[in-house]
DNA sequence: TCTTCTCGCACCTTTGAATAGT
DNA sequence: AACTATTCAAAGGTGCGAGAAG
């Protein structure tokens, strides 16, 4: 029952020797930040909140957080990515990230439980293009879609069992499906976006609403990305196809060829039809002099010698073929972060973590539902859901409405579909820029990610009154995991992705997924409330970031 | 006309059940 | 009977490229 795909691919990955591994570990033994990072002012005294009787619980558990060490996996991947610019590709139906995000993480107490999130963040307030091969500002950002949380389907584990292997997000999806019914993590296309990896203490001494969970967020500049629907830089697509195993038909030769490349002592760069195509484009786009024969040669050889395993040589290249390398390399980007303890909330809830992670799911009968606010004019509702029966299943929180049901074309859905990510809708992004960020302060969380104002039985940060506690509007969905559902079978002409299941097959949640769901919910809350407050990058500035 | 998006496709890996062998 | 190794088909993940949409 603990092993799924999700943690068999984990220790796959962790166990395979060579780069991979060793950048894994490369990456755990970058810097992280010194607790001295952790902004000060953490203490509910100084937040004015009264210290509470679990004062030593408190610190143990603040102190547990503040030694988590987190190293992206795949490092020198992801930079080779970073500057070329990084790409990834958005679909309707939802596409996996490469590289997946994988990270090693240390330092956590073995015996405590933990869980593991990612959100993905705007970077900016931008829109772009690739105009001449490189990356522009075409004006302003979109609103931004509904976010999402992806809860990693372990979650929640101790922190013996994180720490145990990679922990792997591979399966997290991006779409570009404002509707989405699958709890993939929505995206605008043409927009820069930034993963963030948070890690929320999740063990009986934190109970929901308590003042001392902690938890600490992780970011790795270099995992920048602009979501597209297709690619339009070659040297990502080239890059794509070379390390994705799933491309790699598309490798622009056969054995033979590279085989007879390879022979030749690399002299001869393997070209494919599609980096053929794309240098055409751009050489069509590009009327630099540079643009040449030569310079094509140029980008030839580069490609072989990636085809071969040497060193991709991009850094090389032009500065305007590096505009998506909005985090300069000289400096250390292994991690933002920081460290906080929740201390705001009187509420204290069963957390769903008191019970075994393998607790069998409740009965239907006992399901709950809340609803999150409709706070915003466009504010989509949805139900949440969070699987514990397959464990390995993108656990993700969301929000969907009458909308989508409508949208979905089937009148006779049962409660919306629902996703298991939370949201709401999103006002205008708040201006931090990941690219800038050495001089521009980091802000976390829009004042109004929708990973806040989601929050059932939390007020919304800009309109907390608007929707008071236990208000009908607040609902709570806990649709199965996807291959949950896939083991049902197909049940309704739903428009379905191929082996996905129909929102209509979802069962509600039990009760202490719904509880779960809000403990999530609740760090959030903190994350978007507090962050911004604390958040520290350790090479920037922070700034106090207040609502509204 | 241009940019962006959608969809079907071929190609590939991954997964897990079925079967054979020890 | 239990365990391991192998085989094979289905599921699912890729980028490509034509065409649609705005």
């Amino acid at each position: 029952m603990l092993q799924d795909k999700g943690l068999s691919e984990s220790e796959e990955a962790f166990r395979a020797p060579g780069p991979a591994l060793g950048e894994a570990s490369a990456a755990s033994a970058a810097p992280v930040p010194e607790p001295a990072l952790v902004a000060p002012g953490l203490s509910g005294a100084a937040l004015g909140s009264p210290p509470g009787p679990t004062a030593d619980v408190a610190a143990a558990a603040e102190q547990t957080v503040e030694n988590i060490k987190v190293g992206l996996h795949e490092k020198e991947l992801w930079k080779k990515f970073h500057e070329a610019g990084t790409e990834m590709i958005i679909t309707k139906a939802g596409r996996r990230m490469f590289p997946s995000y994988k990270v090693k993480v240390t330092g956590m107490n073995p015996k405590t439980k933990y869980i593991l999130l990612i959100d993905i963040v705007p970077a900016d307030d931008h829109r772009y293009k690739f105009c001449d091969n490189k990356w522009m500002v075409a004006g302003k950002a979109e609103p931004a879609m509904p976010g999402r949380l992806y809860v990693h389907p372990d979650s929640p584990a101790t922190g013996a069992h994180w720490m145990r292997q990679l922990v792997s997000f591979q399966k997290l999806k991006l779409t570009n499906n404002h509707l989405d019914p699958f709890g993939h993590i929505i995206l605008n296309s043409m927009h820069k976006y930034q993963p963030r990896l948070h890690i929320v203490k999740a063990d009986e001494n934190n109970a929901f609403g308590s003042k001392n969970t902690a938890f600490c967020t992780h970011v790795f500049p270099e995992t920048s990305f602009i979501s597209v629907t297709s690619y339009q830089n070659h040297k990502i697509t080239q890059l794509k196809i070379e390390n994705n195993p799933f491309a790699k038909g598309f490798r622009g030769s056969d054995d033979s060829d590279l085989r007879v490349a390879r022979l030749q002592s690399k002299e001869y760069p393997v070209i494919s039809k599609s980096i053929m195509r794309q240098r055409l484009v751009s050489t069509q786009l590009s009327a630099k002099p540079d643009v040449s024969p030569l310079h094509s040669a140029h980008q030839a050889i580069q490609h072989y010698q990636y085809e071969n395993g040497a060193h991709m040589q991009f850094a090389a290249t032009e500065p305007q073929d590096l505009p998506l390398n909005t985090f300069p390399t000289q400096r250390d980007s292994s991690l933002f972060y920081h460290c906080l303890k929740r201390r705001d909330s009187a509420r204290h809830l069963d957390l769903p973590c008191k019970r075994s992670y393998l607790e069998a799911p409740s009965s239907v009968g006992e399901d709950l539902y809340f609803r999150s606010p409709p706070p915003y004019d466009q504010q989509m509702l949805s139900p949440s859901y969070c699987s514990e029966v397959t464990p390995r299943e993108a656990c993700m929180y969301s929000g969907s409405g009458p909308e989508i049901a409508g949208v979905s074309g089937v009148d006779d859905l049962p409660p919306p579909p629902l996703s298991c990510n939370m949201w709401t809708s999103v006002s205008p992004y708040t201006n931090y820029s990941v690219q800038t960020m050495e001089t521009v302060p980091y802000q976390p969380f829009p004042t109004h990610f929708t990973t806040t104002t989601m929050m059932p039985r939390l007020p919304p940060i800009s309109a907390q009154s608007s929707q008071p506690p236990g208000n009908p509007h607040f609902s709570v969905y806990n649709p199965l995991s996807q291959s949950q559902v896939r083991e049902r079978g197909p049940t309704t002409s739903f428009p379905r992705e191929r082996g996905l299941p129909s929102v209509c097959e979802r069962k509600p949640p039990s009760p202490h997924l719904s509880a779960a769901n809000e403990f999530l919910y609740s760090q959030s809350f903190s994350l978007s409330r507090e962050s911004s407050l604390q958040y520290h990058s350790g090479m920037g500035t922070v700034e106090n970031w207040t609502d509204g």
